[in-house]
DNA sequence: CGGGAAATCAGGTAGCGCCCCGATGGCGAG
DNA sequence: CTCGCCATCGGGGCGCTACCTGATTTCCCG
């Protein structure tokens, strides 16, 4: 398949303002034009499908979807589709999760606005961009895992994800135990488990963890 | 002093890609013109006294200092410089203190871009712009309060802040006691009364209060 | 001056969070 | 088939949290 002439973008962010700054921005350019809009995830899978889009550019934190599970939802239903991940946040977390969802570059909003034009180009063209300090984290990590270079991002089981998400909405294990169905203990027990796998010691930290990966919004 | 026919404006945002967007929409207007960026709030101060902008458009959560204290400081340096607060978050707790500093406007990003537009010209006209559901919480507040309108913002007094901020980056009250200098008790007649200005229950909620506050980062 | 708000500290209690221990059934990989 | 992971559940212990009542000092404001 041949890049085509004009890339047809999709714009995914819950901010208005963003939404119409970075669609100036593209449109200016000759070899871009923005075809479509969303204000939440759901709202981006949809519409990327429907309009036919080349790329779709994604927030990461966006309501009822987010723009990580948009992402791995596209590359699904239509694989040949590119991906961008705009995030506020240079998290290590974050970058991991976005790549392992298939998306072809991961830029910052605080990045200069060229960021943006390069990464779609460079996506069209088959390779990836990464903002500058991320090929460090990665090569960082790559290294200190003795190049594997691949797991330990789930380091959560879905079961203890789940329990997490509860736990940062402030709810009591036993309130946790009741909307799951099982017992105190076993809460108790995933709790544990989770501090251990992440090195935390209370829910303080498990909550500011919950709201750094955007699985629970403050 | 007469309304000038080109309003000078400063954008201050930590987000490139927000900031140039912005600059795109406000330049297509004939009687707006974007005289200065800044990346952080003591820069925004900087800037725009040297540039002698006639407004200020200012992020709420910038590094080194909030868009808050940059219009507070800003409202006492030069006093007919108009400031117009850009959040993210339909807060109330931001609403009250921008109006606070002597903001003339409060725009969330997710709003339309002509949001932006409209709220500038109000400022300089002399009027305020609020989004339409700020209003409706005003309004509520207003009610509620039986008319006073003031107040009731800071809740919290400063040394509550103080302990609300090391509860939230997950000191327990001994470590907290320590680090202030006072006894466990004190701590935890603090927490408690914070628990109950706040209507909360618990550290988890605290913590997220904490983070949506920007009291400090997730 | 008198009152109220803020900050400090004390004692007590119930319950929950955090941390050990061990155990079982299911399920998929090797 | 066996091994390991996941999810489930139990007992017991300790410290902290959450909630209560009551008290003192300081300081500001009307």
């Amino acid at each position: 398949m041949p890049t085509p002439l004009v890339t047809r973008i999709l714009i995914a962010d819950d901010h208005g303002i963003v939404r119409s700054g970075l669609k100036r921005v593209l449109d200016a350019k000759p070899d871009m034009e923005v075809v479509a809009e969303a204000e939440d995830g759901a709202e981006a899978v949809e519409k990327a499908l429907k309009e036919d889009a080349h790329l779709a550019i994604l927030d990461v934190s966006m309501p009822r979807m987010t723009g990580i599970q948009a992402a791995a939802e596209l590359q699904k239903r239509k694989p040949e589709l590119k991906t961008l991940m705009l995030s506020m946040h240079d998290s290590e977390q974050f970058l991991f999760e976005a790549l392992k969802a298939g998306a072809s570059g991961y830029v910052l909003k605080s990045g200069a606005d060229t960021d943006i034009v390069d990464a779609v180009r460079a996506a069209m063209r088959g390779s990836s961009y990464l903002y500058p300090s991320a090929v460090t984290t990665l090569v960082r990590d790559y290294v200190d895992r003795g190049g594997l270079g691949e797991e330990q991002f789930d380091v959560l089981t879905p079961r203890e994800l789940e329990v997490l998400k509860l736990i940062a909405e402030a709810n009591t294990s036993k309130e946790i135990a009741d909307k799951l169905f099982i017992s105190i203990k076993t809460v108790d027990r995933h709790r544990q488990n989770i501090l251990d796998k992440l090195g935390m010691r209370d829910r303080v930290e498990l909550t500011r963890y919950a709201i750094r990966r955007g699985l629970i919004q403050p």
